[in-house]
DNA sequence: GTATCCTATGCGAAAAAACGAATATGTTTT
DNA sequence: AAAACATATTCGTTTTTTCGCATAGGATAC
């Protein structure tokens, strides 16, 4: 068994619920996987342009905690959030990432996941070019 | 300006916010200014056992968070909920807080708050003697 | 002024978390 | 079997966080 992984009937903490949410990474999966239903690995890779090893790090440390549940499709692994998720944590989930998803990154994060540059990105490209 | 200090309009991230919630200690502050209203430092101490640096700067991190608030009076500071969190986070505090309180944690530091033993404490105290 | 009380902070040590780079595992195809 | 691909994990390092202890700051009483 892995260090953080939490078997039933052991219940998830709060304090340990939102250490979960409190790094940029995970919240940025996490909005994805609210706004989109599933996604798998090389999904959320490409739309936050981050490294493959670190997504799937931040995915096993979620799914340990049974905050979000992994579905295998042949090569892929398809994350979704936990359906069995208590109410409340669900609800916390439901308001932040709602919050999340109209904010700068969020919007850009989906833009990217849509396969277009978001608006953010576009500027900031442009801006680095000079 | 202190390290953590967020200062107007600079807004409270999400994972910020979250990794506010993070810790044990200060998700047991939360809920006792959740359920009392307002606190003192020396009443948060005395409630849940801890050491009076330890309890300070834990609310010393919520508050330059702008998560509480401080209000001096005498020799005293007096700490609440801060009223001015965005919509989305007060109902985050509130479903999280809430659930936190009826846990057997929560309920032995109400217990303890106003001045009793709680159930839990009184069954340690019993084991640990023997 | 000094003493006392409550609260805040500086400091160094210990523990925990996050990271990149390399590598391992598992699946499908040939 | 090997090759190609998607994902997971190990390792060592760096960064961040937490803590206890001591001490500093600020208000009140004398």
């Amino acid at each position: 068994m892995r260090k953080n992984e939490y078997v039933f009937p052991m219940e998830l903490e709060s304090h340990t619920f939102f250490h979960a949410l409190s790094d940029p990474t995970r919240l940025r999966c996490l909005a994805m996987l609210h706004a989109q239903g599933e996604l798998c690995v090389c999904d959320l890779t490409r739309a936050l342009g981050l490294s493959q090893p670190k997504i799937s790090r931040h995915l096993a440390l979620l799914r340990d905690l049974h905050i979000v549940k992994a579905r295998r499709e042949g090569v892929w692994m398809h994350y979704h959030l936990h359906p069995d998720l208590p109410g409340w944590m669900r609800e916390v989930l439901r308001l932040a990432l709602e919050a999340f998803l109209i904010s700068p990154q969020g919007l850009a994060d989906q833009a990217a996941l849509r396969g277009r540059v978001g608006a953010c990105e576009g500027l900031a490209a442009l801006a680095a070019e000079g």
